[in-house]
RNA sequence: GGUGAGGUGGCAGAGUUCGGUCGAUUGCACUGGUCUUGAAAACCAGCAUACCUUUGCGGGUAUCGUGGGUUCGAAUCCCACCCUCACCGCCA
């Protein structure tokens, strides 16, 4: 939700800057809207202000043993148009309500404009591509070659765009988990977190999923209405929906494990084979609520919180900044992680790390008591995955794969696999 | 699933019997001041949010879980819904 003040002063200004995103804000009927909400919000308070003095003066005179009967005759009259300003004012406010809650984010000044996400601008690279002597496989023809990843048998167990993992796959899948845990609690300042895989729709308005992406989630048919988590970044961020913090509380950093259930409606033809693009995974996420001054440093710094997985484990990566076009909703500036796949020859997004200022706070009441106002203001929400499982599983399949079809693990990954340091046949 | 209790400001907690001067008593927290070498304590004052209006001071309207209803007037009465808590049943 942007500031209803700069919407209402600056319309204009608000629609230029969301033109790169490819949003176009309907100025005239924004402005017309609110030119007839004030008109009516006026008249009504004039007509509840007569009605109020009135009702006063009856009770005065009532108290007094005096007549009052044509005072409320009077009065009565105010009732029915009231009746009609109020129902004409409501309905102009749903569609207020409607128009500004579909608004995105405004870009950060930093952000590059840009049509598609070839406009993406790399910020930087770590690692270099491995050179492989021999033929190469991409991680579905690998992880099937070991016997320890199967499409077929979710296929029939569910339906398409799920996998079931077993033996050392499966348990390497996991140590993934426990090592960024691991390192984000112990190195990086994050309190791990346990939270719901259900959420209520009021907190996927609060992160910015609702209204627009309701056809993206999964949701039961129960009443009231419960959706499966999209990401963890749903229910951890929303633990601070409506909530006050002192300062002394910020910054907060959560760091939670949840699987993510996507729809993915609107890519059908996309990332088809292999784990890349699942309707259920895993993923180890981020979260940071901070003073406002604070954010931009924040964003780079929990940026780099997710590097450091990366470099941990040894998979060469690229940086970077999502143009205006491929900005998610919510965003006001987001770097994206992508991890060089051998399989693909070609970085693929494994983290996205966004600041959203006050987009989401907005939305959820999430504020904070300024010590030099004393006064709540918003806090500025951010978060980042560190990182998705199943890519990052596949990013290793792929650049850790051997001659002889088996997989090295990780020097970081193999404490958590009992000294482990190769995933083959038994 | 059953029964009962309850949802009021940052928090706690009155007010709901008998609808009117209740946006709401009080305590805590918070902010400013007095006092003090400094701090604490004590005392004094201030302290919800949104919107409209005003150069400013200020004025107005709405909000007591949500939505509807009764009424000249609703935190207070009526209806529906949501949620929380407690106990019982069932279950991992």
């Amino acid at each position: 939700m942007l500031d209803p003040q700069l919407l209402r002063n600056n319309a204009e200004e608000v629609a230029r800057v969301l033109r790169p995103r490819g949003y176009l804000l309907d100025v005239e009927r924004f402005q017309d809207l609110e030119k007839d909400r004030k008109q009516l919000q006026i008249n009504q308070q004039q007509l509840q202000h007569s009605r109020n003095q009135n009702s006063k003066e009856i009770g005065k005179l009532k108290a007094a043993k005096e007549d009052a009967a044509e005072l409320i005759k009077n009065t009565e009259l105010l009732g029915g148009e009231l009746k009609s300003i109020g129902d004409r004012l409501q309905q102009i406010q749903l569609e207020l309500n409607d128009l500004t809650a579909g608004i995105p984010n405004i870009p950060h000044e930093s952000v590059p404009p840009g049509e598609s996400e070839d406009d993406n601008v790399e910020q930087r690279r770590w690692g270099k591509p491995r050179d492989f002597l021999f033929e190469i496989f991409d991680h579905v023809q690998l992880g099937e070659d070991l016997g320890m990843l199967n499409f077929e048998q979710a296929t029939k167990v569910t339906g398409s765009r799920f996998v079931v993992m077993t033996a050392g796959l499966a348990r390497l899948h996991r140590a993934l988990i426990q090592f960024m845990l691991d390192l984000h609690t112990q190195e990086h300042g994050y309190e791990e977190t346990y939270v719901p895989y259900m959420v209520n729709a009021n907190s996927l308005f609060g992160t910015g999923q609702l209204p627009k992406f309701e056809q993206d989630q999964f949701a039961t048919d129960t009443d009231p209405r419960y959706y499966l988590i999209p990401t963890a970044e749903v229910p951890v961020t929303n633990l601070y929906r409506d909530e006050i913090l002192e300062s002394t509380e910020l910054p907060v950093r959560h760091v939670c494990h949840t699987p993510c259930f996507r729809r993915e409606a609107g890519s059908y033809g996309k990332d088809t084979r292999g784990m890349i693009r699942q309707h259920q995974f895993e993923k180890v996420e981020l979260v940071q609520i901070v003073e406002p001054s604070t954010s931009w440093a924040a964003l780079e710094e929990l940026t780099g919180h997710a590097e450091t997985v990366l470099q941990r484990l040894e998979l060469p990566y690229r940086v970077v900044t999502l143009c205006a076009s491929d900005l998610g909703f919510s965003s006001a500036k987001t770097y994206d992680l992508e991890v060089w796949l051998p399989g693909q020859q070609r970085y693929r997004e494994i983290s996205s790390c966004s600041n959203f200022e006050t987009f989401q706070a907005r939305r959820m009441r999430a504020r904070w008591r300024n010590p030099e106002t004393s006064k709540p203001e918003y806090v500025h929400t951010l978060n980042g995955s560190g990182l998705a499982i199943g890519r990052t599983l596949v990013a290793i399949m792929e650049n850790y794969q051997n001659e002889d079809r088996t997989i090295s693990v990780p020097n970081v990954l193999r404490p958590y696999l009992g000294g482990c340091d190769r995933i083959q046949n038994a």
